[in-house]
DNA sequence: CTTTTGATGTTAGACGTTCTAACATATGTG
DNA sequence: CACATATGTTAGAACGTCTAACATCAAAAG
């Protein structure tokens, strides 16, 4: 907790990423530099690898706190509403792309970093546990048993048209087309018709 | 179309650009430096400034050509189909994915860059043209005049998917979830979905 | 056919970044 | 208090971007 005595810092780690957290909202996750997380922190460029491999690890921090923001995000989202009401499907469709817009470096380090460290355990437990909100209420909404196939077929569905969207909106490819957006309507809508049954 | 003769190169430019496309895929966008580029050309690294400004410029000549290659490789699988048929809708979005699974590091380039570039004349009218090629299979699928508001709606929903589903593929999401994915079905489902009329 | 000129390439080097090595200082434990 | 450990600093090697000054070649001009 302390600040900066005179030599030690008192918990740089955390400062780091904190700092880098910041940085890459500011300058996108590719611009981010150690230097640049450095001078943030008031600390010479070698004092972060005490804490950290290199680079790549600090940005393996930010992304795996970030994620476990936006699951927190979406989970609150859900919980305002019936388990498995269509309010509380589209709630954690509106939570996934608010948090993409709110911090769009950060969401799209996330996953570009699952990339570049294929089979990142944290990552994947941390995605998986993602999708486990969406699947829960997805199982919820449709009242099936949790291994019904169905139910991964219908997220994934839904998964996608999220993701998809977040990043059409955070790319301005939206806005570059001179679309305008009502998200709470276009994510009930779309929700329903990927969820109803009847094919 | 000359190789190397002993000092001017002959077709630098070019040459440049092919380089860091294949270093893109092979190393991802982030990882390209302008130094690999020129080995790969075979010349010093203070001749690309004779033809582009920085290192952004060839990225920029990359996406650029890759929009065109993606655009293509829709219109072409469209055009195997009646216009506005289901078949012709599954079919431009199956080559958008097939795209970005063939060549993942272009694909990414091309929706980052949009973003680092912001209002780059170039890529807005790339991006365009790209869903000119959605939105007419629709509008002709729906029977609709072109200007009509439903065709822009349903042309973000299907795009939304289909590039969502494309990055978790790309990103290794969906394999990381464990889902076997059978694309052709899946789009011919969801399409079919996001277009029917009935509310 | 030579000369000139502009396009295009090279080498040298300034500057920034990553990361390592060697050294310095704080912290807490016996 | 002494020492071991954790955590910082400075110095510097290796590498990357980009500029400046110089070199070469091709094509227009004389």
């Amino acid at each position: 907790m302390a600040k900066k005595h005179g030599y030690h810092h008192g918990d740089l780690r955390v400062t780091l990423v904190e700092a880098a957290r910041h940085l890459v909202e500011q300058k996108g996750p590719e611009r981010l530099t150690m230097s640049d997380a450095c001078r943030a922190a008031g600390v010479s460029t070698a004092a972060p690898y005490r804490h950290f491999a290199d680079m790549d690890e600090i940005l393996l921090a930010v992304a795996h706190d970030g994620m476990a923001r936006h699951r927190e995000a979406m989970e609150t989202a859900g919980a305002a509403h019936p388990l498995g009401s269509d309010a509380a499907v589209a709630a954690i469709g509106l939570a996934y792309i608010a948090f993409a817009r709110s911090e769009p470096g950060v969401f799209r380090l996330t996953f570009a970093l699952t990339r570049t460290h294929k089979g990142q355990p944290d990552l994947i437990a941390d995605g998986r546990a993602t999708f486990g909100v969406v699947l829960s209420q997805i199982a919820a909404r449709l009242g099936l048993p949790p291994e019904d196939p169905r139910i991964l077929d219908r997220g994934l569905k839904l998964w996608a048209f999220v993701h998809g969207l977040s990043f059409l909106i955070i790319d301005e490819k939206a806005a570059a087309m001179g679309l305008t957006l009502d998200l709470a309507a276009m994510l009930t809508d779309v929700s329903r018709r990927i969820l109803v049954d009847p094919a």
